[in-house]
DNA sequence: CTGCCTTGTGCGATATGTCAACAAATAATG
DNA sequence: CATTATTTGTTGACATATCGCACAAGGCAG
């Protein structure tokens, strides 16, 4: 049982005060981050004030920036997960021999968080890397990591927040989708037509370890082509079944 | 003036929790977070109960892991920072040219920060992306950035610890590597040749912004073929200078 | 059983969050 | 331009959280 008598406030609002950091607010004011975090002004400067002073901060007398010293947060996690490092050759090697970009990635949340890649030609419009994030609901990784979940767990994670369409194609419906994943579940693998952005297909299988558990998801992106979305089925799926067999025999 | 009722104890204990997590220590019980981070036993278990009850760690009752929420915060911290953005399109062209890997860095204490990067085919053994880490002092954008830094403190820099050779070429003399240095800040540009990585060849010039100012550092990573290092500098130098003046055109 | 390790838990002393007041800076107003 | 509002950073006082110590309670090997 976690009682108050086991946690540190303090903690938990400094890092709150680091994520308050964000494309929109890279350098913020003390009362800025009191705002955004809601946080007393004199709790967010204390933060602040030290978070500079262990580096993680920039503090030029009126605003704050975050510095690269924080990168070594997350580098850390990711330097934890064994994954990554043991996929990236089969990455690699899947890329080359197709010519298209491949990738790995983890559910957080509602989230898909990419732990590794290998870009082949650019055909996403935005670069993704290790850490960029996207929405589960309309990608073909978050479709296979969410099915791995509960039927339960996914409804609530769907009902959560209002599901933001990328594209005229993104279903956006927390029932449709339920039945989209519900669909690869049963198939045991993803396609995704243009959901995420205009051009961009995607199929993905989910990556397993030796018990069966769904540990991560392995994708491949693809131009949108003239041919069908179904045709992706026999075109790609032996090759990311191929890498799925293997994975599973060395993971845990 | 910072004085103690100006910090927060916690939040520093926390942060100090979260880095103990290494690719050798990927999970921990209290007591070695205990002994890894000097914190008393009760207070590391605050730490991590905390950080457990954030999401930030999973705890199965006798282990602790780091959850990819972690990533959250280091993404955060990239997200900030405009330059990633801004030069990834010149580096998918430059690789995409080239037909060899580009890379931007930024210098945080004496290692290099991947900040962007675009890979071609694969000519390093280990995968590096945005917030892996390598050592300024053997790297060329390392030497670019410390050429940027006033002598006395890259000096500084150089002899807090010993300089580990990676590769049997790699300079590890505090002093032989001020001399590179030196030749860097006079030249503009930097050129390594299997210091880091046997097979593996350099060349970068640091990106400036408009006043003029060092923000972080552009490369070119070859292999290391038969030709002289020297042929680096005329064959692959102009394109690098040609984004180095668009960028500074841009910056800030 | 008995050391030897671990984790969990009271307790006093100290650190730290909250709230309020205040001063300096900035914005708004006439 | 002077003056008033409004916001912001900083400081002080008090109640409370929390640190670190010492000790109790569980696990495991010999």
């Amino acid at each position: 049982m976690i009682t108050a008598r086991d946690t540190m406030g303090g903690l938990a609002k400094g890092l709150a005060v680091i994520e308050t950091f964000t494309a929109d607010h890279p350098r913020q004011s003390i009362a800025e981050v009191s705002a955004a975090s809601g946080l007393d002004r004199a709790t967010a400067r204390r933060c602040l004030l030290t978070l500079a002073h262990l580096g993680y901060a920039d503090y030029d007398g009126k605003f704050f920036t975050l510095t690269p010293r924080v990168l070594r947060l997350g580098t850390a996690c990711l330097a934890t997960m064994p994954l990554p490092q043991m996929v990236q050759p089969w990455l690699d090697k899947l890329s080359e021999t197709l010519g298209e970009s491949s990738s790995v990635s983890i559910l957080d949340g509602d989230e898909i968080v990419y732990i590794a890649r290998a870009s082949q030609r650019k055909v996403m419009s935005i670069s993704l890397m290790p850490g960029s994030r996207l929405p589960a609901f309309c990608t073909s990784m978050g479709r296979v990591l969410l099915a791995a979940l509960p039927e339960a767990e996914v409804a609530l994670l769907l009902a959560a927040r209002p599901l933001q369409a990328r594209t005229e194609f993104t279903v956006t419906d927390p029932e449709a989708v339920m039945q989209r994943i519900a669909q690869v579940r049963g198939q045991g693998f993803a396609v995704i037509d243009q959901e995420v952005e205009i051009g961009l297909r995607s199929i993905a299988v989910p990556i397993l370890d030796a018990r069966g558990r769904v540990v991560a998801a392995l994708n491949l992106g693809l131009p949108a082509r003239a041919e069908a979305p179904e045709a992706l089925e026999s075109r790609y799926l032996p090759a990311l079944r191929a890498i799925q067999a293997e994975l599973r025999k060395v993971l845990r």
